[in-house]
DNA sequence: GTCTATATTTGGATAGAC
DNA sequence: GTCTATCCAAATATAGAC
């Protein structure tokens, strides 16, 4: 009441301050998924490494899945922000090697994002709506990617999703930090739109039914 | 001592009924590990569904990471088990697709099966060397299915991985039950067998280094 | 082999003082 | 906002009686 006759502050530095905690505490997360496992994470070693005493957390966020839903939120708008925008050329060989580039280095920098975004291992916890539809914000920014490089036809998303993840995939699993499936990634491009171009008796594959 | 003058029985019933209560106890740890998460797996709610107290259990498996471990060379087990031997023809094309078809129906067959073999989620579980050795030796035979077909280049074995495991992943993760990459296997190999004998200016991708 | 009893640890969460 | 104190539950594991 008195700080309106006064006028209003243009900045609440007791609001930074919570959101400056919060992310402190977000980090010590991290610091623990990739350490210990996504799925060891608790809020006393959290707390600890933020030098809190472990029921302090309640103030910055309601429960632990309140923990990973916005760890979760965090990586997906990551993704979104690392994404570069001015590597597109038009030419859908080289658009395409990028955007799988992309995908596979974001998701073997840091296993333990992938496994909290992209597997379902962590018992009870699912993303809120609001964490949800970040996600599937950035998922509709690879699919327009695909479409400015012609894939369009679902079967053929599908496919294609299916090498990005497999080489990210098996990057993670067999040879983490290292890069054997990162240097096929131009290999597995050409590979699959040279099938996509490819001309058969009938139609081409991606619009062709099953085969057998 | 006695039966020993009797004669020794040619049947161990004893040893019968206590491996028949551990095939027991994994049975139910892999209905947990189904329905609640593989995580999530107790010695509490095994023994409460074996009709057991907790502590009974280690008369059977010495540490829950035993039970895991237990799992883990069944699931490894029931890949070689399951393996059709009948269904190669000598033509690649033909025997690629039912090696991947085999790997992804099974991987897809029973999600937390796949994330206890090929994926690294339970903090603190490793396969004992036993188990992993025959994870070795079921790998070993799907690499053997792809030599005799041709497949013998590392970075052609390691992009053929990647599209097997990417398939798997993508149907377990995204259409659980379905079918939406499964129907896509048939593609996916001809798409790889095109990509493997289609020739370049100088050599066949397989065998060609870096394209930058 | 199974049980009871118990130890021990951990973990998530709440109440209430300061 | 942070702490202490506490609760409650779950979890792995051991000891020892039967």
């Amino acid at each position: 009441m008195i700080l309106s006759v006064l006028g209003e502050p243009t900045r609440d530095r007791r609001a930074e301050r919570h959101e400056a905690t919060k992310a402190e505490i977000l980090d010590a997360a991290w610091d623990m998924a990739r350490s210990e496992g996504l799925a060891a994470v608790s809020l006393r070693d959290i707390a600890r490494k933020v030098g809190m005493q472990p029921p302090s957390l309640y103030s910055y966020f309601e429960s632990k899945n309140a923990i990973y839903d916005a760890m979760y939120a965090q990586g997906c708008q990551q993704f979104v922000d690392a994404e570069p925008w001015d590597d597109l050329t038009g030419d859908p060989v080289h658009d395409l090697r990028r955007t799988v580039g992309y995908f596979v280095r974001f998701c073997a920098a840091d296993p333990a994002r992938y496994q909290l975004l992209f597997q379902r291992t962590i018992p009870g916890f699912e993303p809120s709506p609001e964490s949800y539809a970040i996600s599937q914000a950035s998922l509709a920014r690879v699919g327009a990617r695909l479409k400015s490089c012609g894939i369009t036809d679902e079967r053929a998303v599908d496919l294609f999703s299916a090498l990005g993840t497999g080489l990210a995939d098996q990057q993670i699993s067999n040879d983490p930090g290292g890069n054997r499936w990162i240097r096929l990634i131009d290999d597995a491009v050409e590979m699959f739109f040279d099938y996509m171009t490819k001309t058969t008796k009938d139609r081409t594959p991606a619009q062709r039914g099953r085969t057998r």
